[in-house]
DNA sequence: CCAGTATCCTGCAGGC
DNA sequence: TGCCTGCAGGATACTG
């Protein structure tokens, strides 16, 4: 579900709510997400501990620990973090759930079981397998200057490179749809068939449009929301992704819809080249 | 190394 | 109403 502006909405909102509480206690669900969850070192990392200003890496968020460690995320395809009052019903799916010393309870839902939550000790993000082959923070200055090294010689299509979390960490299905239309790429180009100044407008496009989301507080699909709730906006605001049929914004041609890499994507014929 | 496919899992919408 | 199919915002293990 999450791509990065859903989960940077999410990061600042646990930020007003996490940051200088206590955990007072944690409570762990018996079923595996990615990894199994840990039960007894993530109880006994976290009890008793204070909670920092949590951090984002791509996807990822690190809810760190004073002392040292912190909580690993990631929310999958159907993951969700919710803020609730902690008498407050919890819904189905509620796989991880942090008491606080505030009135409140973070809980991680995700029906699907494709996210992750697992404890990072000290030091432990260089080691740990999915954080340490994350390639550049798209809203990175440096974009434009690497997404040329990181595309030449590429025979496959852009929009896959664009997934693939090893050279751009944090674009997915939605917002690579986004950029490749407002930088008027075709999504099936091979990465080492675009010009220069191509790149250097899809480097712009993916920064724009990841930065616009953020500001809007993500996109709310279905069923995305921050933790207290709120959906994101900037489902009024895309372009092309879940508009087959539509009129492009730009021409008027209809919006099509296609897989690439197996995942479904909305494009232009006559903008994208 | 690279490219392409299959797979993990549940819920929902749509067609019959 | 039920049953079936396809689809979903992701990552990774595997194949050639």
């Amino acid at each position: 579900m999450p791509e990065l502006p859903e989960v940077e909405t999410i990061r600042r909102a646990l930020a007003r709510h996490l940051v200088g509480r206590r955990v007072a206690a944690v409570e762990v669900g018996p079923k595996p997400l990615r990894r199994p969850l840990g039960q007894p070192l993530l109880t006994l990392a976290l009890t008793g501990h204070t909670l920092l200003e949590p951090r984002r890496r791509g996807k990822f968020l690190l809810l760190d620990r004073a002392g040292g460690g912190s909580l690993l995320v990631h929310l999958g395809m159907s993951g969700r973090l919710q803020l609730a009052a902690c008498g407050r019903p919890r819904p189905p799916h509620t796989h991880l759930v942090l008491r606080l010393d505030s009135d409140l309870e973070l809980r991680l839902v995700d029906p699907r079981r494709f996210g992750l939550a697992s404890w990072l000790a000290a030091g432990a993000e260089a080691v740990d397998p999915s954080l340490r082959q994350l390639g550049l923070e798209p809203l990175d200055p440096g974009l434009p200057a690497a997404l040329p090294r990181l595309l030449a010689g590429r025979r496959a299509a852009v929009k896959t490179l664009l997934l693939d979390q090893r050279l751009v960490a944090g674009v997915g299905n939605i917002y690579a749809s986004e950029a490749l239309w407002r930088a008027g790429v075709r999504p099936t180009r091979p990465g080492g068939f675009i010009s220069r100044d191509r790149v250097a407008r899809l480097a712009g496009a993916v920064q724009q449009v990841l930065a616009d989301a953020v500001e809007a507080g993500g996109t709310t699909l279905r069923d995305f929301s921050d933790p207290l709730g709120e959906p994101g906006l900037f489902a009024v605001r895309l372009d092309v992704y879940g508009r087959a049929g539509e009129p492009c914004p730009s021409c008027a041609a209809p919006v099509r819809r296609s897989l690439v890499g197996g995942r479904s994507t909305f494009w232009c014929a006559r903008c994208q080249r």
